[in-house]
DNA sequence: ACACTATTTGGAATAATTTCAAACCAACGC
DNA sequence: GCGTTGGTTTGAAATTATTCCAAATAGTGT
């Protein structure tokens, strides 16, 4: 039997959950609430095997409250229901530890899978919600490498890849068999070509163009 | 009509696709490779509409041959073709443009689904892959902040943002009606508290305990 | 050979960072 | 109220890092 919660401020939304998930035989609703601190006071004490959180509450974000639900009743699964395919929701609940990710559209066949899964410790995710986070990836993969990786030459990126380390002009030159004069004379070409100002601004533009992995 | 070409040296594995394929009346196989030098020797000229492409080519990898098709004829839809579900694959096929990625012990259904969203410019994931690059999404962002975010007062913060914003100590204590002495003490405990020996060394852990969103 | 880039090194001046100390303020518990 | 604690603030002196200006050497490709 798993034992479900729901949280959506939306009543008729939530009821009509509730009549189609009383349908079946392995489910039972054992809780819900309106709001977010009515989630994080009867959570808690409840702890169902899964709970229903809807993103949009309109006291506190879904968000804070899986963050919390994680710290005080980690056992709990929560599945995420959302209106918004939206890259950004869905990345950061993945973060906050949800196992699972539908949209309000979704059927009533898709949700008991997705309830299913998460209460036999699986993750679920609807089909939109992965297209969206994958287009996400090959955007971001693109939009960092591809464009124009300046030409490093082998010798700065071995300086850089020091400086990364959190080495001296000391200890590069050391390491190098170098003056420190040409350390900084590397250095020097590194932040002109990588546009930088300072060492801040290497580091994260050699993370930037993955010229370092770190 | 989809035209397709496949690039694979298990001779039997290609030869079954050919004819599975062949069954299909919008599809039209227009060419075979059996390693990379064919593959980029005849793909620029046939231009097909659609490139199987096996990651595990004798000569180089698909992965090679994936970066320099993309720079050669971008208009090629590449389908990733591999027995391995390895996110360190997926994702590097991802970065370098392939539209699609399915494992091969695929079906015949899944394969002509792949590759007419393909020709029809959509992307096609098989669901194996997408768990995959989700679960490991997961991974990576719990790994990265879940651990003991070291305790950042707000002023050290401010601080932070600003060194990661490629900041002199003169323009951050400007900025902050501070004496320059002032934002050195704040950098220093910075460096404590993060464990880093020098700015590379924050900028590093401010982004990885994200700290700052940058 | 010539053009070009990469690699290498100096001198002088400026900024950043470390090391060692300490005063001020606010919050918290007793 | 008083003392402790942590955060915020600042200073002097010494050490490093970095910038700005130049330039010699080596290797590559035309």
């Amino acid at each position: 039997m798993v034992r479900i919660f729901i949280a959506d401020d939306h009543v008729m939304f939530a009821e009509g959950l509730e009549s189609m998930l009383a349908g079946e035989p392995d489910f039972e609703i054992c809780g819900w609430a309106r709001n977010a601190a009515d989630t994080l006071e009867q959570v808690p004490k409840i702890l169902p095997d899964v709970l229903l959180l809807d993103i949009n509450l309109p006291d506190q974000s879904g968000l804070d409250v899986c963050k919390e639900l994680r710290k005080t009743c980690p056992g709990v699964k929560i599945l995420a229901l959302s209106m918004h395919n939206d890259e950004s929701y869905i990345s950061a609940m993945l973060s906050l530890g949800a196992q699972g990710y539908v949209l309000k559209n979704t059927g009533k066949e898709e949700l008991c899978t997705a309830i299913r899964a998460l209460a036999d410790g699986k993750t679920y995710f609807t089909q939109e919600v992965t297209d969206t986070m994958m287009q996400s990836l090959m955007r971001e993969r693109k939009a960092g490498v591809a464009k124009e990786p300046p030409k490093i030459s082998r010798r700065e990126k071995e300086v850089l890849k020091l400086i990364m380390d959190e080495r001296t002009t000391q200890e590069i030159a050391a390491q190098l068999f170098l003056s420190e004069k040409t350390v900084e004379s590397h250095r020097a070409a590194l932040l002109a070509k990588l546009g930088a100002r300072n060492t801040a601004g290497l580091v994260k533009a050699a993370l930037h163009w993955k010229i370092i992995n770190d």
